[in-house]
DNA sequence: ATTTAATGGTGTAAATCTCACACAGTATAT
DNA sequence: ATATACTGTGTGAGATTTACACCATTAAAT
């Protein structure tokens, strides 16, 4: 007994928030589009999901084929469904959001014709965006922001050796207030899953800090419990 | 420069689990199908988004005539699409979830024929859901364990006026553990947004315990801050 | 060689929060 | 009156959070 699914002129598409951080920095992925509506404005990587893929793959080839970026976690956070968000028909997006250090090695490069190029623009005084995308990067920022109260998603922004430092101001940039030196650094060394490393900083003109790794493996051990409530 | 969207078979739903507190006991909303395919199923109350309708908007109205209940605060928390999810072709589905007091007085009674019952299920002991239903509730009633931990949202569960005791039993059945009583009572009571009443519960053959209101007003002005961040 | 500029790195005390734990009081039913 | 069943209350130990200031180290400038 096979009835038929209604045929709506409706598509899913998805919208990506990629953060990262650069310079003492946090910033976003844009791109700028190609392709009417809204050509030449810049707006998040996004596109339509194919009919055939399920939305957390559509995520990642979209992304790719946008900014030349694969192989990231991204996290679905949100799902933009008004009626009139898209100006040629109705379109829901999901929104979806990842933390990568900024990698001066990794090109940014659309595949797609669709965008002309991709970039990194800090999160501080961010141009309008086509569509709702300013409300969708609004709503993945404060996202963002209440769960590093939880989990040290900072790592995924910092490169692979960093110091206490720069974990510091990586946290103020996302929440956006100063935090005291000493409270922080001994709160994050109670955790347990930070490495210290034999190493120092290098190039700067002032005495040069420790560099430390996060240790993935000691982490999800301890939070394995609260982790597994994850929905 | 209008382009056309591409059409696909493919449509939006949204899925509602709905919770609600009733003899002590932890419940979830439930449909019995009357509608190839999963015909006879118990289901979550979910349907087709229309055209021209928000998906919040359609989330509202799909449960209002699947079940008679109107004017719930939904809030979506996540979105499934995996390509085979729906049987029938592309279907993704927004979930919302919501709390509410089961009132005795409140029938729920299917508008529409989609349905052929609805009634409220313990959420112990849940049987096999239409589609993919369970793993839908599921991933909400962890998000609504972990979400109990910093917002007091279990006072949408209970009747307005309610005993300590049975509040302390509503966070024991959401986090499924035991809590201490008087830790309970005195970390409640710190709060500053319950208000003691002069009246006690009656009809029970022992001692009478005061009854409380939960105070919304001191409750935003408390926690306002911590709101504001909400994405 | 000395100074300057810039950041690195460290400890302590008070206040608050968390957690474990047990028993007398009171309303009702018989 | 007495049995039953739940109400309502306090304290101390330990852990966590917060506020707060100065000397150490390095490279560059003089």
């Amino acid at each position: 007994m096979e009835t038929k699914l209604p045929t709506f002129n409706s598509v899913f598409s998805v919208d990506c928030v990629i953060f990262g951080f650069e310079a003492g920095e946090l910033k976003i992925l844009l791109i700028e589009r190609n392709e009417e509506p809204y050509k030449d404005w810049l707006a998040l990587p996004g596109y339509i999901v194919e009919q055939d893929e399920s939305i957390d793959n559509a995520a990642e080839r979209i992304l790719y084929e946008l900014t030349g970026l694969r192989d990231l976690h991204m996290q679905q956070f949100h799902t933009f469904g008004e009626v009139n968000r898209h100006p040629q028909g109705r379109v829901i997006t999901v929104a979806y959001y990842a933390l990568i250090r900024i990698n001066g090695q990794k090109e940014l490069k659309p595949i797609t014709q669709y965008a002309k190029s991709a970039f990194w623009h800090p999160v501080n005084e961010l141009p309008k965006l086509a569509f709702d995308h300013s409300e969708i990067f609004q709503t993945g920022f404060n996202k963002l922001r209440r769960r590093l109260n939880y989990q040290p998603i900072a790592f995924e922004l910092l490169p692979e050796k960093f110091t206490l430092t720069q974990l510091q101001s990586l946290y103020e940039a996302v929440l956006n207030k100063k935090l005291d030196k000493r409270n922080f650094r001994k709160k994050m060394l109670s955790y347990g899953f930070l490495k210290e490393l034999d190493e120092k900083q290098k190039g700067v003109s002032y005495r040069a800090a420790k560099l430390y790794k996060f240790d993935r493996r000691k982490y999800t051990k301890i939070f394995q419990n609260e982790l597994s409530v994850e929905g």
